[in-house]
DNA sequence: GAAATGCTTGGAACTGGTTCCACACCCTAG
DNA sequence: CTAGGGTGTGGAACCAGTTCCAAGCATTTC
């Protein structure tokens, strides 16, 4: 690459206003060992020399980066769920003068962690002081991380295969209580037959599945598991229930769905069968996602304040940077339940 | 901050296998002008003390950071779109070995370019070497981008009101030939009376309009504009431009959506009205989002190649980096109509 | 056998900041 | 008038790398 031109340098700033670099350092870190007059004058040569320090410099002495990394992992794409919570971080790291490395990784879940190619980010030493781990995680990419010995924070929703360990920092959000609270919701508007529509052999679907049972079982009603065969995606499987839905006798008043996705597929196909939403059936979702508002009635569903988990996984970074040794601590965000328009009062 | 304990330096390493830190130095980065035993040896070395360079400490002298910033401006929210062109830029960097780092900012148009408050990491200096712009920018945003020196390219089509001026790298792609594409494949397949739904306030919507207007010139077909007023968003635009276009006489037997948003706001009123899509009235979209699966049948649309805006993006700006004083370039990536689901052929 | 050449290697000097110690200076107390 | 304390300032030493020059040694050429 073509050189780059000698920038200004804190030692010209120094030789500029007649001090000595320390006093230039100190004015830049704002101590108050420096006299107001001094201040005023190193001030007004920076702004004349238009001097702006060297980020690098500073780091090396500093001994952090001030940069945590947000790393994507498994995803073929970032969905706006994930990219929500990208900007979660991003907005509470620029808040505290942080900066957000984005970096995405794809790897098997069978691969040992020794075996696991760690994107540049993680190769260099002194680049970034912590990471976020978003996107599914499974165990051998958290042990890699481990031995790396690079702090960080795991979104926990998508992590699989774990058991109960809580070997790491995790933020997440509450899907046990969220079918609960729907489920609830629609018993209380006078259903009974009420349905579970969602693959529970991904855990988070499981736990929303356990919250939804824990609903029924309250209220004495019996829970119902949907499960389409060979489906290519979330809205595919949606689709591919509906005839299992309609073929239970008695027939189903409501559903309660996995996630905003497989709603979305059972509505397109329930208009497809010509059976109107909320009419005919009922139907709730979970995440509150694009596609809940894109349903026409708009979709009820279980809202997931995406911002604030990416918000909630920078802060529990920062703190862990702060104290190294402290006890590892786990956040589940509540729900909220909205109504929108595919709950009918029976 | 709890203090880091101190790291293997390249003195240790030097020590242990018993050579100068130059040697290690040219080994770090493979220079040819090491022996092979001596290579080995250090390599080894390395190995066994877990040494890895920091990576600050070199970027002092390269004078090059080795990151880009992703900067996404005017946007509440990093939609699908914008995430793929981060995402084209992720993957092109990191096969060179580069970082991204993500940032947003929000700014009015009518602010001054100076008094325009940049996010930290372009107020730092030398924590970045370039800059990747993306979301609705503004002359004012760039006027202070080239204010502080700093090298960037351009996603062009969200650029407003520049006019033709080329005073900076940019990449985009083509929305002119991408709905005379469409056009053309509806006028192709019989249709005569189509009409174009989007708000032409818009430049790349404008655009897209002229290139229906020219596809309907070629076969002097009469274009017709349809706007609809006081929308909130695309969905709501498509949704409110159903009526306009039903009272039409004759009545129009397709329609040009200047998105796929427009789209299934247009696809979604119409099943209200009963009015079947392809049967009764034909659909093309432009930008191929999530949207044009999930509407049914799947809608035929302009496909942008999104990680591919990205990918060019970083390249354009490495090479700006490599070549300072070169002239600004410009690339305009072609557009790829994909047939589905809903233009019937008359 | 001497001179020239090429390949390795060591380490001082450097990058651009921060930190810390020594010292100057002023004011107050004894 | 001197001792003592606080404040403000200069700059050497430092951080962890890279660069470059000088020098050692082996080999080749005349």
């Amino acid at each position: 690459m073509e050189a780059v031109p000698r920038r200004t340098t804190i030692r010209d700033v120094a030789q500029a206003a007649a001090v000595g670099i320390g006093t230039i350092s100190r004015v830049l870190n704002s101590s108050p060992q420096v006299s107001r007059e001094t201040r005023e004058r190193v001030l007004k040569t920076i702004r004349r020399l238009g001097f702006r320090p060297n980020a690098q410099a500073r780091r090396i002495l500093k001994r952090r980066s001030e940069m945590v990394c947000f790393l994507l992992s498994n995803r073929d794409f970032l969905h706006p769920f994930h990219a929500r919570i990208l900007q979660g971080v991003e907005s509470y790291a620029s808040d505290l003068k942080q900066h957000v490395l984005f970096a995405a990784l794809h790897y098997s879940p069978r691969t040992p962690p020794d075996r696991i190619d760690l994107p540049p980010v993680l190769q260099e030493h002194g680049l970034i002081d912590g990471l976020i781990l978003a996107g599914t995680i499974y165990p051998n990419l958290l042990r890699r991380i481990q031995s790396i010995h690079m702090p960080f924070v795991a979104f926990s929703n998508n992590v699989v295969g774990m058991g109960d360990e809580q070997q790491f920092d995790q933020v997440g959000f509450d899907d046990f209580n969220g079918t609960l609270q729907s489920t609830r919701y629609l018993i209380a508007k006078g259903h009974r037959q009420i349905v579970f529509a969602g693959d529970i052999s991904y855990p988070w679907l499981r736990r929303r599945f356990e919250g939804y049972r824990r609903g029924m079982w309250e209220s004495k009603l019996k829970p119902v598991s949907i499960m389409a065969r060979n489906t290519q995606s979330f809205v595919d499987f949606g689709q591919n229930s509906v005839e299992r839905i309609l073929s239970r006798r008695p027939r189903p008043t409501a559903a309660v769905a996995g996630n905003d996705e497989i709603a979305y597929g059972l509505w397109r196909s329930l208009q497809r069968h010509e059976i109107k939403v909320p009419g005919d059936i009922s139907l709730v979702g979970f995440d509150d996602r694009e596609e809940a508002l894109l349903m026409d009635p708009a979709l009820s569903t279980v809202r997931v304040h995406k911002e604030e988990i990416g918000e909630t996984c920078m802060k529990m970074l920062i703190e862990r940077l702060h104290h190294p040794r402290m006890r590892f601590s786990q956040r589940i965000l509540p729900t909220e339940f909205v109504i929108r328009g595919t709950v009918r009062q029976l």
